[in-house]
DNA sequence: CCCTGAACCTGACCGC
DNA sequence: TGCGGTCAGGTTCAGG
């Protein structure tokens, strides 16, 4: 019994992991936590009285996952390398299998984290107030996320369009990988002045970062170089990438060599040629 | 307030 | 084979 989450959860992973995980754990009463490592991110802090409390939902604002009890909620980030998994009761506790959430008719929530990026937290009140939510942007797949509140909220930064993008205070669940797709896709150098771009610049992004996600998690999250999803048949997302990972490959587009950036401290990969033209075009 | 860079951590990978 | 160095990644926080 294995379901979501594999390695680097972008937020498709997340989506993923809330929908598989979901109609196992939903409804169902919490017998017991286990936590055999709580030196994640911060200290997991999941108090004792959550048992005996019934999960009502299973939601996600971003790529926090959020476990509706009623009396509060819990709130869980797969950081970078985190994952859940539903096993048996008796099933072999593996290397970084750092917590236990063990639910009535012997379902068991199991979380593992290599990295230990993750974070598990409760929150009695709206786990929107919560401090680590209060601030986030926009979902990207809202209505609300659109050229236009890119194209405002641009105006006053002084950073890359690819910091914009990235930036969880704008938008959320824009990775690494789906800022660096999405621009290629957009036709616009990762570096360039978010304050610079047109409009029409940032309806492409829009455009690029909508369809990117909404493809991946339609597919079941991405893949990265090892993942092979639960029936066991290789990823496919990892042969959509067009960039992410390509250095020095050649442009699947235009044949050009693809070029690698460090835009804050981030590998960012172009097309120096895709991702010139149409994007002084734009600006 | 805005932005950049450091920090957290482990596994994969590379070169010697 | 093994060792050390480097890199990757999301997010928050310290500091310029």
């Amino acid at each position: 019994m294995i379901l979501a989450g594999e390695c680097l959860p972008e937020l498709p992973e997340v989506e993923t992991t809330l929908q598989g995980v979901r109609p196992w754990i939903k409804d169902r009463k919490i017998q017991s936590i286990v936590v055999r490592n709580p030196n994640l991110r911060w200290p997991v802090a999941l108090p004792d009285f959550l048992v005996g409390s019934k999960v009502l939902e299973v939601w996600r604002r971003g790529k926090y996952l959020i476990i509706d009890l009623g009396i509060g909620s819990v709130i869980a980030h797969l950081g970078m390398s985190g994952s859940l998994r539903i096993v048996n009761p008796g099933e072999a506790v593996r290397t970084h299998d750092h917590l236990d959430i063990e639910f009535s008719r012997g379902i068991v929530l199991r979380y593992n984290d290599p990295r230990r990026f993750g974070s598990w937290h409760y929150s009695e009140d709206d786990p929107l107030d919560h401090w680590l939510l209060r601030k986030l942007g926009l979902e990207p797949l809202s209505e609300e996320f659109c050229a236009d509140f890119l194209h405002r909220k641009s105006r006053s930064k002084a950073q890359s369009v690819k910091a914009f993008i990235m930036d969880g205070n704008v938008v959320v669940g824009v990775g690494n990988i789906y800022a660096s797709e999405a621009l290629f896709h957009a036709g616009i150098r990762p570096t360039v002045k978010a304050s610079r771009l047109s409009f029409a610049s940032y309806e492409n992004i829009v455009k690029a970062i909508k369809r990117l996600l909404t493809d991946s998690i339609r597919i079941g999250g991405t893949t990265l170089r090892d993942f092979v999803s639960p029936s066991g048949q290789p990823g496919y997302f990892q042969q959509t990438l067009n960039v992410y990972g390509r250095e020095g490959k050649p442009c699947k587009i235009c044949s050009a060599t693809l070029k690698k950036v460090l835009v804050t401290q981030r590998s960012s990969v172009y097309c120096p040629r895709c991702q010139s033209d149409r994007s002084k075009r734009n600006l």
